[in-house]
DNA sequence: ACCACTATTTAGAATAATTCTAAATCTTGA
DNA sequence: TCAAGATTTAGAATTATTCTAAATAGTGGT
């Protein structure tokens, strides 16, 4: 063998990542991060709590918080917010926006944005705009064919 | 005078928008919408229970609520979700969008908007666009002039 | 290998945010 | 005036998130 350990693109993007922000790789980050490319259906905390479980039965809760928070913070996963409920998380870190259906709840990745630079944002002197973040409302396939 | 009782024009907005959902006009409706129209700094359910109660001292916490929810329904409000904390609420429904710091969490109306057509977004079949949100991340004023 | 230091995990308690419930009150329209 | 339905209310319940303090694990220096 060439190389000692070959990994997925993933799993060194994780080490890296997480090196790169003074964090540790762990098997709990390891997993959580994990969960979230299984399954890429934008999952609430809670979801990804019980998923890690069955392969780490003893992750706890706060801990999920906890690796959910370093890897926002190590920028491999993106927190969404589009109602009163839960946060969800994404894992995916290319340019996307989130289509949210206002009847089902369900989430998904539409592969657009509008950059800043189309967008052409004029704000008020003093801000720093750091991204742009889309949200699209409406009804998925699903609940749009029940809704006629 | 010419007419009977003439209304500002929020508030005879406010009487039209709810009947027009089938809901009806109440004090406490009223009140709460005006709570968020005296400041529109985007409050929290919470914040508007507390100014509200200043001229109405026995309204509760599941009224403001159900208020804030009735207003959201008619159209007269809008729910503003950008972080894990508490929903926000903002009574300006001209087309615009938000500006959230990322460091104070405070949040500013940016009288700009990216349309539909402009955004020209393309969907897999079958979705039904209602609507885009956009939300803008960085720092205000006062925080980026800290963080220099 | 041993140790000290720090990061991380953990369970559970605490807090915050939201929803639910059932009874009281109010409004509307026969 | 009365019945039906809408709304409000207090408080309980539930859900979501954060905090705390102790246990565990990883790191670098010797
Ligand atoms: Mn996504
Ligand atoms: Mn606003
Ligand atoms: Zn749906
Ligand atoms: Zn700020």
């Amino acid at each position: 063998m060439r190389t000692a350990s070959p990994k997925a693109p993933s799993e060194s993007s994780l080490d890296t990542h997480l090196a790169n922000s003074g964090l540790r790789v762990t098997p709990q980050r390891q997993r959580v991060h994990e969960v979230l490319r299984e399954k890429m259906d934008h999952p609430t905390a809670d979801q990804v709590f019980l998923r890690a479980k069955n392969k780490m039965p003893e992750i706890s809760m706060a801990t999920v918080y906890n690796c959910l928070d370093a890897l926002v913070q190590c920028g491999l996963v993106r927190q969404v917010t589009l109602d009163r409920g839960a946060t969800r998380y994404c894992p995916n870190m290319q340019d996307h926006s989130h289509f949210y259906c206002d009847a089902c709840g369900s989430v998904y990745d539409i592969l657009q944005t509008i950059s800043p630079e189309e967008a052409d944002i004029k704000l008020p002197r003093g801000f720093r705009l750091k991204n742009i973040e889309t949200n699209l409302h409406g009804l998925c396939p699903d609940c749009a064919a029940k809704a006629k």
